[in-house]
DNA sequence: ACCTGAACACCGTTCAAGT
DNA sequence: ACCTGAACACCGTTCAAGT
C-alpha cells in the first residue's frame, strides 16, 4: 500500500492544495479522499465530519499571516494582523468562504485572535471593550473576506444604487470586496475605538 | 390540478414559510416544491437556479423592515435600519444565513440601502466616503447576523481565549453573535464615522 | 409549444460485510 | 479489532420523451 498511514495534518494539507488548484467545488470528501488516493471513508478516521475538515483547512491557512512585533502601535498592529489574515485566507480560494463562515477557534486562529486581543489591550479599552472590539473586528474582516470571495468583480446593480444616491460617476466608485474597501471600514473600526469614552 | 398557475412570488412565499417551520435544511428545491405540491422542475420556470429563488426569499426577510422617518438623527436612522434588518432576518431561520451571505440586490434590498446610504449623506461624509461607509455597515452586519446564526450559543474556546487576556469571569463575556455585541460593534462604526476627517 | 419526470452526476454519512 | 466499500438518503439540474 502506498498510502503512508494517513495523519490528520496530511489530509487537511492535500485538501488545502487540492481547493487551491480546483477551488471550492473540489473540496468533497470524495474528491479529497480521490486526491489522497484513499477511501473516502478513511478521512472519518481523523475528523467527525467534513466540517471538522474544513475547520482544519481553514486553520492551515491562516498559518502564514504575519504578527508584527509589540513596537508597533496597537493599531497598526491591528490592521496588519487583520490584513494579512484576508490576504492570506484569499491566496486559498478553495477555503476562503469557510474562513469566513467560521470562528477562528484552530491553533493558529486562536493565537491571532489572542494577538489581536494584546493589540486592543493596549488601545486603553475596558476588558469587556476588548472582547467586544474583537469579535466586532473578526466579524468585519469575516464579511469584507466574504465579498471578496462572492463578488470580487463589480456589480452594476450595487453600483445602480450608489450611484443614485451619491451622484458620482460609476468609476469612481469603490469595488464591492476591494482592498480600498476593506481598509476603508477597518478605519472606521478604529477610529470608533479610539472615540470609546471608556479608554484611559 | 389544484395548482394554479404558479407564481414567482408565490413559490417565494412558501419557501419562506417552509424555511421559517423546518429551517434551512428543508430550503432544497426538491423540499420546496413538495410543499408547493407541484414537480422540483416546475421551479426552475420562474427562477434560473435555486440561489436565484434563495435570493428571493431573502428579500421576502427583509419585507418587514422598519425605517425610521426623515426627522430622526443619522445615526438613530443607521442604527434601526440595521437592527431591524438584523431582527427581521432571525425571525426567518430557514433564509437568515442566505440573507448574510449575500448583497441586498432584491427590491427591498435595494430600498434600504439607498435609506441607509440617505441617512449616511447626512452624517457629513464626503460622496465616496458614504459609499464606502454604507458597505463596511452592510458587512459588519451581514458578519454579525452570520455569526448569530452560527453560533448563537456561547462556544466555551472562544470564552478561554478572551478570559485568558482580559482576566474577566466567563459570566461576564459577551456572547458570540449577541445583540449587545452587535449593538457594541455598531457602535464602533458610527463613532468612527463620526470621526472621519471629511465630514463638513 | 409546453410541461413532466426520469436520469445524470454528484453529495455526506451509515453500516454491514469482509479481513 | 480494524478497515473497506456498498448502500442509503439525499442533492441541483439536464434533457428526452410525452402531451
Amino acid at each position: 500500500m502506498p498510502k503512508r498511514s494517513l495523519t490528520a495534518a496530511f489530509i487537511a494539507e492535500a485538501a488545502l492544495r487540492l481547493g487551491d488548484r480546483d477551488g471550492q467545488a473540489a473540496m468533497s470528501m470524495r474528491r479529497i479522499a480521490a486526491e489522497l488516493g484513499c477511501d473516502p471513508m478513511a478521512i472519518y478516521r481523523h475528523f467527525p465530519n467534513r466540517e471538522a475538515l474544513l475547520d482544519a483547512v481553514a486553520d492551515l491557512a491562516l498559518a502564514g499571516v504575519t504578527v508584527p512585533p509589540p513596537s508597533v502601535s496597537w493599531d497598526d498592529r491591528v490592521r496588519e494582523i487583520l490584513t494579512s489574515v484576508r490576504a492570506e485566507a484569499l491566496r486559498h480560494p478553495g477555503i476562503a468562504a469557510h474562513v469566513s463562515a467560521r470562528p477562528p477557534l484552530g491553533p493558529h486562529g486562536l493565537r491571532l485572535a489572542a494577538e489581536l486581543n494584546r493589540a486592543l489591550a493596549e488601545s486603553g479599552l475596558s476588558p469587556t471593550g476588548v472582547v467586544h472590539a474583537g469579535q466586532a473586528l473578526i466579524a468585519y474582516v469575516a464579511a469584507a473576506l466574504a465579498m471578496a470571495v462572492n463578488a470580487g468583480v463589480r456589480d452594476e446593480r450595487w453600483h445602480r444604487v450608489s450611484r443614485a444616491l451619491t451622484g458620482l460617476p460609476g468609476e469612481e466608485l469603490p469595488v464591492v470586496g476591494s482592498p480600498e474597501q476593506f481598509r476603508y471600514g477597518l478605519r472606521l473600526m478604529i477610529n470608533g475605538i479610539r472615540a470609546e469614552p471608556d479608554r484611559d
